[in-house]
DNA sequence: CTGAAAGCGCTTACAG
DNA sequence: CTGAAAGCGCTTACAG
């Protein structure tokens, strides 16, 4: 590939005057312009970046930090950040930790390695103390969606929110025993989601029933697996919260297997809002995470702390979520009208 | 950051030493080497890979163009691609092009401007000159999954057999009257699956009817309306070929709508083997594409051709697809026993 | 308005 | 075994 050396020599000019006439940023007179032009046309001259973003200290790149690529939120949060991204000059460096901490180290050093100019992650573990170090050095990092720390900035969602009006939701539609099939406590999302299912009970005046709590359930199969749990158990319930979709489709598959029917025996209500958790049978009910926004407002957030050279006092931003009803909750025993 | 200068001082080194003892290509005195590991640790120092990339004409990245993160088999193939990746030491650069040329275009120029030493390309459309031209330039290039070209190294999915079997399967079990619900033919691999399946009508000496033929769908909302087209039309299908998971879902969701049955009424197959296919009611009989084994191919590929500076001749790998039989097949009326 | 020169942070022949 | 120096390909004060 050609440098700039060939294209001022091609133009007859000094390389100073081709990067001048580049970039757009100082004056250069328009017929000179024109030869430069002319030649990096010719060449095919494409500027080394490497060497750019050696000068500058600076790459017009980010880098996102993801634990799952299977988990289905990830990609739109992922379109969101790249959306952003694109509209200010920037590329995204994608890395897949596939939830493992010592893999997230390794790629946290290699982007860094990279002069990648500021971070996304949605990691991994609570704890990360390389992140904060990272952001004690000035570092621009915003965390997404799993987890906060007062000392970053961390675009997430209401998870207390969401998973209070899941509940209570239920409780008005006359529903009485409700289940939850939680993931792990270790993550802060799903502690939210405990305490919001817990904080409905409590203000509905029902008691909390340890026989209807599952945890650490991921994935449809943990989910159908939770349900066999909860019967043999006998936590009888007449309806369950799911905290994400494929495992509310777990559920209805272990429901239906047991010729009962959802929502009549049994009403059950997801989280995530699935591209597919529309065309299910039935149709699920289900709590729509913004996670297109979550990832524009990630990327924007960094975008501004780039700008800011770090300078700015962290920002916690909780987003909603939006109930969306459907045909896998109906009405319950106690329910008696609006 | 630290840079290599800091470090040469505080172990009272040059910075060739310094260097010597970080890459381990060249003997140093154990000594020597101790220092400078020492002066490393406490600095924090963290080699500048652009300086490094720049001098060595090299960064041990990969660059990797999808069109479409929401499409479930991507995902797969991402992780297939970072697994070996990481295993030779290179990190992976992820564009997603929305399915437009023009972003593609564009992230290839900036691919090429940050010194990415091979690509690997999931292409939207089948034309994509500019790939052609990057690999007449000697840039390392494969293609995955979308297209082949001759002149460019290619892993796919032999797409031709994976309809074949499907089609052919729906005949051993005594259906007749069976339609395809299809993708864009502006894609090769929509255009193969076609072919297969009219190969296997005609292996069985039965007619292409055009009535049962459905073209350009994407996305369950398709495959749904399809069936309703397919209705409207007469077609009379008593099995459907959908060319993907998403459309099958659509498929079954319309039967049910009518008041049919899967698969007594309508049988259904798809396409893909999406992790959630197993648990729908009833469990859908597809086709699985080794998607994961698809990226570690690509990925050997492009590295290998890093290493033979684009001297080896293009090779095009094609990989099997392979039957899942569930529920949403059973037989049709032709059907005699094995 | 333009050029010569320095420098970003590395690596690696070239000497010794 | 180690150091001084050149150079990768840019950008940008500094002169003029």
């Amino acid at each position: 590939m050609a440098n700039i050396k060939e294209v001022a020599l091609k133009a007859g000019v000094s390389t100073s005057t081709v990067s001048r006439a580049l970039s757009g940023k100082i004056f250069v007179d328009p017929e000179t312009k024109k030869k430069v032009l002319q030649a990096v046309r010719e060449l095919n001259y494409q500027p080394n970046a490497l060497a750019k973003g050696l000068k500058e200290g600076r790459t017009k790149t980010l880098g996102l930090i993801i634990p799952n690529l299977h988990n289905l939120l990830f990609p739109a949060a992922i379109r969101g950040i790249t959306d952003i991204a694109k509209k200010h000059g920037y590329t995204v460096v994608l890395c897949n930790t596939d939830e493992d901490l010592e893999t997230e180290q390794l790629y946290v050093e290699n982007l860094r390695m990279r002069s990648v100019d500021g971070l996304i992650f949605s990691t991994a573990t609570a704890a990360s103390s390389h992140i904060v170090k990272l952001k004690e050095e000035g570092y621009p990092v915003v965390l997404m969606l799993r987890h906060l720390n007062e000392k970053l900035d961390s675009i997430i969602i209401d998870n207390f929110q969401g998973a209070y009006r899941a509940t209570r939701f239920l409780i008005d539609r006359g529903y009485r025993r409700i289940a939850i099939i939680n993931g792990t406590l270790g993550l802060d999302l799903y502690r939210q989601r405990f305490l919001g299912y817990q904080a409905a009970l409590a203000d509905a005046g029902l008691a909390l029933d340890e026989t209807l709590v599952v945890y650490d359930t991921a994935g449809w199969e943990d989910g159908y697996q939770a349900m066999l749990d909860l019967w043999e158990r006998g936590g009888q319930p007449d309806a369950v919260v799911a905290t994400s979709d494929p495992k509310a489709l777990g559920v209805i598959k272990a429901v239906k297997e047991r010729k009962l029917r959802v929502p009549e025996d049994i009403a059950v209500i997801g989280y995530d809002n699935l591209d597919m958790s529309e065309l299910m049978d039935p149709p699920l009910t289900t709590m729509a995470q913004p996670f297109y926004e979550v990832g524009t407002k990630a990327a924007e957030r960094v975008i501004k702390l780039i700008n800011g050279k770090g300078k700015l006092k962290p920002v916690i931003e909780k987003l909603e979520v939006k109930l969306l009803v459907r045909g896998s909750v109906g009405y319950g025993k106690a329910f008696h009208g609006d």
